[in-house]
DNA sequence: GTCTATATGTGGATAGAC
DNA sequence: GTCTATCCACATATAGAC
């Protein structure tokens, strides 16, 4: 705990650097010299604090993760315990869930965009030793609100659920990754998307909490057509609609 | 384009066989050695057909995204005939552009759910050369499904369907990347996602679309407090409720 | 076009002094 | 805890014979 450099301890420092450079170029691409440069430490400190290069990875999320999921699993509870025996709505259980991660984005301390576009980013690795590792990270809260989400649309196939949980979760975690396929959808301009400040993370909230929750409330697959015929005679018109009814 | 060794050349071998590890393990984890001895090829030998290691990448995607995307804009173009004056459908588009998509995977020649994972796992990828390479090769059709989709949704603010565009993709791209979150959510099932025939294509499609379609038609963001109102009488209910309108 | 052999660099990890 | 020095496996790429 006693500072030989600066105000920062090495071990927060090292893992500072990695989160960031994990980030930029991925974890392959990012060598455990590009991060002990930067961090100015010794090479040999990342073995000696965390074992391995893998370990190190895993530790950059563990921080971040142990307080986003356990927070999650709160406010889950404050959540049920005011509804009572009432089931909550599905836009309080994607509040709480995705509310929280995006809550992330704002505040340096857990991390901000640099954590979240991480996230995004290592989500999809096939490595092994990462899937695992998220595997078990996550399997608790996904529980949970899997569950929350069933009690919140009863009629709705659970099935069906698991399927759009699992699109919003997409949905997400591409949004977070902050490819540069905004920037080509919208044209030129150096997009709000790719800012890694607090702003950038509000944001998006207001842009993808509207989305996810009309997708996951979406007509089933079976009434598709149905629908597609009622929009045809409404002209398939934006949801906007639904303030006319 | 004279087989020394089978019936497949030489080139295509080792195009095939770098799609599936690229796939497998990413573009960094895949080393030219672990290709060349799949393929059975020598190692000089990517070299001298494409150059690079990073060339080879290039080229796996290009002899897909040649077909993807000069085949959703002919479809593109056959749907604004038909319709003549009149805007398409936000579900034609949306059909033209994802369906088009989803439709490779059912079809091995088109590099099936091979190179669908391939695809998904790599949007996200970081790497310069590989963003760069991705937005040379979508910026057409983006632009030209962009204007159909402005067309088709006149009264929903362009930057919104800017992003709306940009969560769909990235929904879409996570489906696709095949992650094992699905069977995290799921609970421990080997699922039906994790597999790579056409018919994991064909009911990925299904779940999908609908998905997409509820997000693209999501109430817009400063409807979406009166939205909740109206939920909160109706229940929240699931979107069955547009049929009983 | 294909192959062998090799150039040249970098990777993660560690032993052992301090 | 930190640092130097080093091990050794493996990477991409190429030169040049056939």
């Amino acid at each position: 705990m006693t500072d030989t450099r600066n105000n920062l301890d090495t071990r927060e420092r090292i893992l500072d650097v990695a989160e960031r450079l994990f980030m930029a170029a991925g974890y392959e691409a990012t060598s455990m010299r590009m991060i002990t440069g930067e961090a100015e430490v010794n090479l040999a400190a990342i073995n000696y604090h965390f074992g391995s290069k893998e370990a190190l990875l895993r530790e950059v999320f563990r921080r971040r993760l142990a307080w986003l999921n356990s927070e999650r699993l709160v406010i889950l509870d404050e959540l049920e315990a005011q509804a009572g025996a009432a089931a909550l709505k599905p836009s309080q259980v994607l509040e709480a869930f995705f509310g929280t991660l995006l809550r992330m984005g704002e505040d340096p301390a857990l991390g901000g965009m640099v954590f979240l576009r991480l996230l995004g980013r290592t989500l999809t690795d096939p490595a092994d030793f990462i899937r695992t590792f998220f595997a078990g990270e996550y399997a608790e809260v996904i529980a949970r609100y899997k569950r929350a989400l069933f009690r919140s649309l009863p009629d709705v196939p659970k099935e069906e659920i698991i399927w759009r949980f699992h699109f919003m979760l997409g949905s997400m975690s591409y949004a977070l990754a902050g490819t540069d396929m905004l920037q080509i959808v919208a044209g030129c301009e150096p997009n709000e998307a790719s800012a890694t400040n607090a702003e950038a993370a509000r944001r998006l909230a207001a842009r993808v909490m509207p989305f996810l929750l009309g997708g996951l409330r979406a007509p089933l697959p079976q009434f598709v057509d149905a629908v597609a015929q009622r929009d045809e005679a409404a002209g398939d018109a934006p949801a906007r609609t639904v303030l006319t009814a």
